[in-house]
DNA sequence: GCCATAACATAGCACTGTTATGTATTGTGG
DNA sequence: CCACAATACATAACAGTGCTATGTTATGGC
């Protein structure tokens, strides 16, 4: 049997050159093209369909790339003896990993990326999930509620917040709102209305 | 004082033609372009110039005209006895709008539209806004509650939701999530829980 | 030391939105 | 009534986009 032969590799570091160019760019505003990408960096276009198959392999490499740091992210908040106030500051930590790069964030959710990376969600929700289960074991939230179902409609609610305030028609206070919301979902899984008000604005520092 | 002489005028029914095949090419999932938009209809590239300005304009219209259809739908959702029924039936129209056309949906959210029209969204929250009132006069609410405040807070639940089904993270039945949370913020607001829960059940019609 | 194969560079293609330029049209003031 | 000025519209070109075809260089296993 015949084995095509290995000759040469590509060097990973042009790759992360790119990503971190294509980031920088994000950051600053300048527009992302093909060409402008590559400039100044001393690799030719061609690079880019070397390393990601083209512009669209770019961009699925910046959305892993914000995945990745939203999870790191999350993994950052503390965890205290109040799961509760954690799963507030875990929602915080989204608005603020979100609208500290508006643009990248964008990215992440454009749309047309429809399961390309259906485990980056699962990711995404897993220390949520965690967080609500430890809530549920001390009795914070009724036996009967789903840790993934909470989960999930703590990611809608910041998810919604940071959505209409990243794109212009909600101001930047009405991130205010997620404390009443969250509450209220708190509230209506078990917990007690003063305790789970204290825990959320707790944990709730953006 | 020289008045200049106004000689010809534009054709309204351009305008409309133009904007109704774009929405059309947008349903069935042709790119938009300014050459295939006027591929077909006689008028030249130049009227999307003379007619919105550019494609930035075009789509600014197209963005207006998604608010309006909205808006729409939102109007036509009945008034009954239970203004807290009726604040979950908008907020399901709100997603049944969204998910019927998803590209609209996702053209009309698109970033950089900051504050392009600040009113739309005003105009969107207000019926939510209405409802509210009318449920707090009905003695579902508290007094202290603030119906600006709660039309906001569905708002934000709702295209929470629909933004993370619409760009694929979560599954369709996702949507069901929709009725913990409002029958949680409902609640909240001091409406009786299993009242709450009724009424949304009956609104949440999708 | 081959030499097949991957990495890379160059140039071009089809396409995008936009603009410059020329033509046709039309409401109105004299 | 009608000449004219200003607008609507058409044509063609321009700069820029992502991508690909083609040629060149470098490299690691036999």
């Amino acid at each position: 049997m015949y084995c095509g032969r290995v000759v040469r590799t590509k060097d990973p570091a042009v790759r992360t050159l790119l990503i971190e160019r294509a980031a920088h760019m994000l950051r600053t505003r300048e527009p992302i093209t093909l060409r402008t990408l590559v400039a100044g960096t001393g690799v030719s276009t061609m690079a880019v369909y070397t390393y990601f198959g083209g512009m669209e392999g770019l961009w699925q490499a910046m959305r892993q790339e914000g995945f990745t740091r939203l999870a790191e992210a999350l993994d950052q908040v503390a965890t205290t003896a109040d799961p509760v106030r954690d799963l507030a500051a875990l929602g915080a930590a989204y608005l603020t990993n979100a609208l500290a790069s508006p643009d990248l964030y964008r990215v992440m959710f454009d749309a047309a990326f429809a399961l390309e990376n259906p485990a980056a969600a699962d990711e995404t929700l897993h220390c949520l999930v965690r967080t609500a289960e430890r809530a549920k074991e001390m009795g914070r939230f009724r036996s009967d509620i789903d840790p993934l179902s909470l989960a999930t409609q703590t990611w809608v609610i910041g998810h919604g917040l940071v959505s209409l305030v990243a794109t212009g028609p909600l101001p930047r206070e009405a991130l205010d709102h997620g404390i009443a919301i969250l509450t209220a979902l708190f509230v209506s899984c078990g917990d007690a209305p003063e305790t789970a008000h204290r825990s959320v604005t707790e944990g709730w520092r953006l």
